[in-house]
DNA sequence: TTGCTTTTGTGACCGGCGGTCATAAAATAA
DNA sequence: TTATTTTATGACCGCCGGTCACAAAAGCAA
């Protein structure tokens, strides 16, 4: 494979520089609004040039927020090492909350680029890489999980089934967390009630009745 | 106070005309792209007719929404009444499943609405209403929580913490059920796995370590 | 270095939309 | 029936996402 020419280069170095300065011009309320011709002028490009290197403003949400889980997951996997299974978990559940915290900036591409109808707008390629995405995030959790049932730690149920408190705790959490506006909410204080709200379901759900072995 | 005149009742009856053009509009995933002038087509008026009863779109989302959670709080409330109090816990978090899951038509309207970007937009009386009706949910809960407390069945902590908990987890559930696209989820299970995990979270909880009486 | 060809960047343009407002249509009062 | 007031309306404006004809830059051969 050959390695990228000095105008490939240069290319990409551009994207980011465009993904930069969106991103930027994002991290307010008026994200939404913000013109590609914003997105030009702060990258010191020419509009049609943006349209070089993305198909649609869509396509830079979704490269933002895919760039930004991409990173978290590796984060997440780091974590998961020496300790405990409860402890990992608690590890791994620490870390998503603080990598979102630290970078409110992505806040609303990552909330947009959930939903459904900007998928279908995005097309199959992107929407395989959040697929992808997705199923690796579900297999460290439902991993961590199984090791926690195999342990005893965790009740024995489906463990696919349990994910889903987890993944809907934790969306909703950082949901909140967006949408707080001008209540006051201690950050510290909301988390740490929202892992131990976690944890505690975690542990202590009823064990599954259609379990065979 | 005197009755509405007959013009009066003639505006209230094709602004519900509008409302429901609107819904039946958004009821997909072009959602977004539904334009005043088909609003105003499929209610039969004029698109200026359209500003006569909202100052802009997004008031339109503002006001399904609104009434949308009037009535879900209503339907709580009349619920929440004689058993134990984990069975009104149960009961009461069914319902909300229940009448957001049997009213997916405003599923996207309750979803844009909960954004604090949206919420500004909207200026400062239709915030007011949100606010009122936020504050009419949270001491629904409350409530509820604080008689689990003093009947031992809940963990002695703040209420107001607990209520973090139920409320992530369920508005994440909701966005995970929305955004399932065509991702296969039972619906019955997953609500059924839900529910499980809030109330174990509920019930298990530690005590909080720093209330005084 | 010059001239020609190819590649790439760009901003004028197009179609469409939210919202406005001058005016037409309808309602009311005398 | 006529004059006045009220209300509905759709042409219009400014703006935006995205396109594309062409200008500018880069590359190549002589």
């Amino acid at each position: 494979m050959q390695q990228p020419t000095r105008k490939q280069r240069e290319f990409a170095r551009r994207e980011k520089e465009i993904l930069c300065a969106a991103l930027h011009l994002f991290d307010s309320d008026a994200w939404e609004s913000v013109t590609i011709e914003q997105i030009a002028q702060q990258t010191d490009i020419g509009k049609g040039t943006v349209y070089k290197h993305f198909p649609s403003k869509d396509h830079i949400y979704a490269r933002l927020a895919l760039d930004f889980y991409d990173e978290l997951l590796e984060r997440m996997k780091a974590a998961a090492t020496s300790q405990s299974v409860e402890k990992r978990m608690r590890e791994m559940l620490q870390i998503a909350f603080e990598f979102h915290l630290n970078q409110p900036q992505y806040r609303r591409v990552t909330q947009y680029c959930h939903r459904d109808d900007f998928r279908c707008r995005v097309g199959e390629e992107v929407n395989e890489e959040f697929r992808m995405l997705d199923a690796r995030f579900g297999e460290l959790t439902v991993s961590l999980i199984e090791q926690g049932i195999a342990g005893g730690i965790f009740p024995r149920r489906p463990a696919e089934y349990t994910v889903y408190g987890l993944h809907a705790c934790f969306e909703g959490a950082m949901n909140i967390l967006w949408c707080a506006g001008n209540r006051q909410i201690d950050i510290k204080i909301f988390t740490h009630e929202i892992i131990e709200f976690m944890m505690a379901g975690l542990v202590n759900m009823p064990t599954h009745p259609v379990i065979d072995n």
